[in-house]
DNA sequence: CGAGCGCTTGATTGAGTTCAAAAATCGTGG
DNA sequence: CCACGATTTTTGAACTCAATCAAGCGCTCG
């Protein structure tokens, strides 16, 4: 299983076999049912997660109760609450497993650790926390500027995969729609598909 | 000048005064006039700004010729284009100065060499770059779960300066709304206000 | 095989937009 | 320092996209 993070790795810095062995060879991994709860507003987590296989979410309860997600994490991902990993303060967010998943466990310290043994993991964690800036910039000016239609189309784009592995409501949630106005938009996409 | 950015530094991460010179020497500040264009979409641009004094903003222009307001940059706060930062792909974004701005110019390898001089370097880059996505976690959550009057109330008690200085449709734009509807937001509130 | 969950569809409502124009504020040159 | 033009903010009325409420369908999984 150790594998999938390793080839993620080799496929971003270059470390040798001995010294991915190094770095991981205190982490653990750990299994969530579907549906379990991994965490909830209000705990604190330092923990970071890197999914190995399965698909993780973030997500906050409004007032209402009604829950709009924040992330998804399938394979490859990370996923953490950013104010329990920073300042040790309670997370704004629940977390929970999507479907059967298991994930790497990564401690605090892991990138401090690991650039002892390979300087680059320094720029593979800079690198990788520009990446997810510049994709949520990307998803705020969709939030702000694109209609219920064009953010649907851009999440189709840009997850294929996610598209058949998550429920349709839970994809509302993600775009800020009710589940009743995406069932509309994809019917009105498949009216005019079918007219083209 | 630089004063600033030290005392900025000083309060976040233990460095002395000779290191601070030593990091800093090469840096060069730049001056930007009130509505002077920095960056426009499709332009490649590597570097990152720190704000000592004006404000900067970054934002994006749909379709219709809207512009929506991904940033504002007041003092000691940085912008850059990540697409150029990390890819040197173009940006999607425009850049432009809202007020008389002085800022420094921080080159791509800026953390890297400053990391040699003073390896706590390391730890505020990834702090500051774990910061910035908490805090757009934030604004995704306001964008997906809160009505426009709790959004402008949520600006207002984050930015108290910024609602002063910034006209009101700029802070519309940022919001996600239109400046007449900010408007009835803000007579609403002053009613509720004045009855209370 | 039936109870519950997810998706669809319809009717209605409502928050925010659009378009238009007046009122207030700002900035600049005389 | 004032006046005038430009920009910003406010207000009004009509409209629109998406939300809400409510009902029905179809699956799956216990």
């Amino acid at each position: 299983m150790l594998e999938k993070f390793k080839s993620y790795l080799q496929g971003r810095i270059s470390i040798t076999d001995e010294q991915f062995e190094e770095i991981s060879k205190n982490l653990k991994t750990k299994t969530f049912l579907k549906n379990e709860l991994i965490l909830s507003q209000g705990e604190t987590s330092t923990r970071t997660y890197f999914v190995l296989e399965g698909l993780l979410r973030s997500y906050s309860i409004d007032g209402k109760g009604k829950a709009h997600i924040i992330q998804f994490a399938p394979e490859s991902w990370w996923i953490s609450d950013r104010n329990g990993f920073l300042n040790n303060e309670a997370s704004d967010f629940n977390m929970d497993a999507i479907e059967a998943t298991t994930a790497l466990i990564i401690p605090k310290d892991f990138f401090c650790v690991a650039e002892q043994v390979a300087p680059v993991f320094g720029q593979l964690n800079s690198t990788m926390l520009n990446n997810a800036i510049r994709f949520m910039q990307r998803r705020i000016n969709l939030l702000l500027a694109a209609t219920a239609e064009e953010r649907y189309l851009d999440f189709v784009k840009l997850y294929p995969d996610l598209t058949l592995r998550v429920p349709q409501w839970m994809i509302a949630s993600y775009l800020g729609i009710t589940p009743e106005s995406l069932s509309r938009v994809r019917k009105d996409l498949a009216h005019k598909h079918f007219k083209a």
